[in-house]
DNA sequence: TCAAATTTTGCATAAATATGCAAAACTTCT
DNA sequence: AGAAGTTTTGCATATTTATGCAAAATTTGA
């Protein structure tokens, strides 16, 4: 912040006003002649004078900063989600301040930060955060929203893919396509939407008279991903169906097929899940479900405002379905 | 914002001491008798008080705040250069906040709002922004840093991989490995790194007697790279060599060569730029330049925290060197 | 124990804007 | 022209924290 700023006071001079009306003239809802505010924006323009946002947000108790956690190293699916995030936010007037913890960081040591800085509410896209420091904000009246997670009996709102509905969708495929030997590769264990992806899958396999799947665990990564996915194929009774948590996991999955001369998907399907920009990349071509993000972020928004604007309303959580994309590394029922 | 917020006033009437020495309390660098202190911060938090972070900036005429310009849709590399930045600005107690213009939006719709929001400093990783304006930013003593871009003889400082030296690298690979035929493939035209890269690579070529690339353009998208290396496939001369101005650029011509049955790199050697993490996959194993984000990072944050410490600092641009990275994608010398 | 030196605290004000309320200016109507 | 009504403006104060300066409290030294 420059000293020497301009401020609505030498506009006010300057016009031969009072700094009340140079602050009307700045916020359209007030009455103000027209010829005033005219004189006002132009001395305004000729000083170049712009409104502080900090006085103003100090002055109405309101910042039209919205907090974004991001969790540290999660999957490039969040980079996607966040600039859509940004750009939401700023369409309806906020800005984002972002909040990632460093390798060495924790959560909790960054939430100090946040509490500092006002935010009028806070999206939170990390899988593995404790909802009891989160309650906190909620308790003091900053609406935190759940982007793509949720606690279920928790005070927070939330916007979900419906990952168990998708878990559903890969089980009904792979059993239609006729394959035998099921598989599960997991990420993270803690987070929500691991679990119910999971969930739905093993449910209606077991709906449906399948044996269970083996379960292999990953942490995201592609190289963790590939290591899982050579685990399974290793075994003496390999899979010939894997559904991986994440588009990330199944390109490890299709990279170490490919590597050890498994066929693609005539020997071996692989499913992903997100639909990632990469999975219709001709290299992977990958069967997945896609979440519906655009639809998710207007919600976010939608629910966002509604909050901030009554903030007595009571916390939702909103699950929107995904859909099956089907692109070559699975077999289709009927081949 | 809460409007029932406990302010440092509250905590002063409980321990019973003013407002000032709450606030010296709250800041280390001042004389509270020990345990003043002590009792101040137990008071504060039985209270739940937090420092009010947008008062203080207000009072101290500086936010803590660094901005961060990010151009639209630009190559997945960027994310994970904005995760390490904002980790980067955490480290040095400074948060970021945000710009990002929406896929309908110009950087002029918004810079306004980043003007109101008084940040301490500016980062721009956005390659196409008219530098006039950020020009305002400096003659308004907010310090700009261009990250991966710069523009001689501004007076904003930049940090920037070596661009032109690293296409030098890559013509000379190419020429070494005894291809004959060579083509670059552009990113975006307007910006400095499309523009050094596309410079050191022809420049060197030169040098060496080589014949002049062919020029393919690309808008720095997959879809777009695929249909420009098929061009470029498609001519009477196809090229043996294709310099692709990023790491996407090069997947998508890599996919493009796979689909086509040309053998990599046999018949066509393709080589990147930046190495994104995707680039040593191995569906791709890209031979590339790697830049030196870390050290890129690392030197941004320095120079920041010097402009901000000593405001009369001069400007200065830093070039950092890349390293071949050599993977499976293009010939190596001598086989 | 008292003066001098030092540490600690409080007072008052500043940072830039928003807004309720009263005063001033302007319109309208008779 | 004057009363009544409406529109526009200014005054004063609020938002929360930081800080220079003076006052108070404490420590030190003789």
């Amino acid at each position: 912040m420059n000293p020497s700023r301009v401020t609505s006071v030498d506009v006010a001079r300057l016009v031969g006003v009072s700094q009340s009306t140079v602050s009307r003239s700045f916020s359209n809802d007030t009455t103000v002649a027209p010829e005033t505010r005219r004189k006002v924006m132009k001395a305004a323009r000729d000083l170049g004078y712009t409104p502080n946002a900090i006085a103003r947000s100090l002055a109405m108790q309101q910042t039209n900063i919205v907090g974004i956690l991001v969790a540290h190293s999660s999957s490039p699916f969040q980079p996607y989600v966040m600039e859509k995030l940004i750009q939401g936010l700023q369409r309806i007037g906020r800005q984002a301040l972002v909040f990632t913890p460093g390798p060495d960081q924790e959560f909790d040591d960054i939430l100090p930060a946040v509490l500092q800085y006002q935010v009028d509410a806070l999206i939170v896209t990390a899988a593995t955060l404790s909802s009891e420091r989160l309650c906190e904000f909620e308790r003091k009246g900053t609406p935190v929203i759940l982007f793509n997670r949720y606690t279920p009996g928790e005070a927070t709102s939330a916007v979900c893919c419906d990952n168990i509905e998708g878990g559903r969708l890969v089980a009904n495929l792979l059993l239609d396509a006729g394959h035998k030997r099921l598989a599960y590769i997991a990420g993270n264990q803690n987070s929500s939407t691991n679990r119910d992806r999971m969930k739905g899958f093993a449910d209606r396999l077991w709906e449906r008279g399948a044996v269970k799947p083996m379960v292999e665990q990953a942490q995201y990564t592609y190289e963790d991903s590939y290591a899982a996915a050579k685990r399974l194929m290793d075994r003496d009774d390999p899979p010939d169906g894997i559904f991986c948590a994440g588009d990330i996991i199944a390109m490890g999955a299709v990279d170490m097929a490919r590597d050890a001369g498994i066929n693609v998907p005539q020997e071996l399907s692989i499913i992903g899940f997100d639909d990632i920009p990469m999975a219709s990349w001709s290299a992977y071509s990958l069967t997945t479900i896609r979440e519906p993000v655009d639809e998710m972020i207007g919600l976010t928004m939608r629910l966002l405002v509604e909050r901030l604007e009554k903030p007595d309303t009571e916390p939702v959580i909103k699950l929107l379905p995904g859909t099956l994309i089907r692109r070559r590394s699975a077999r289709l029922p009927g081949y």
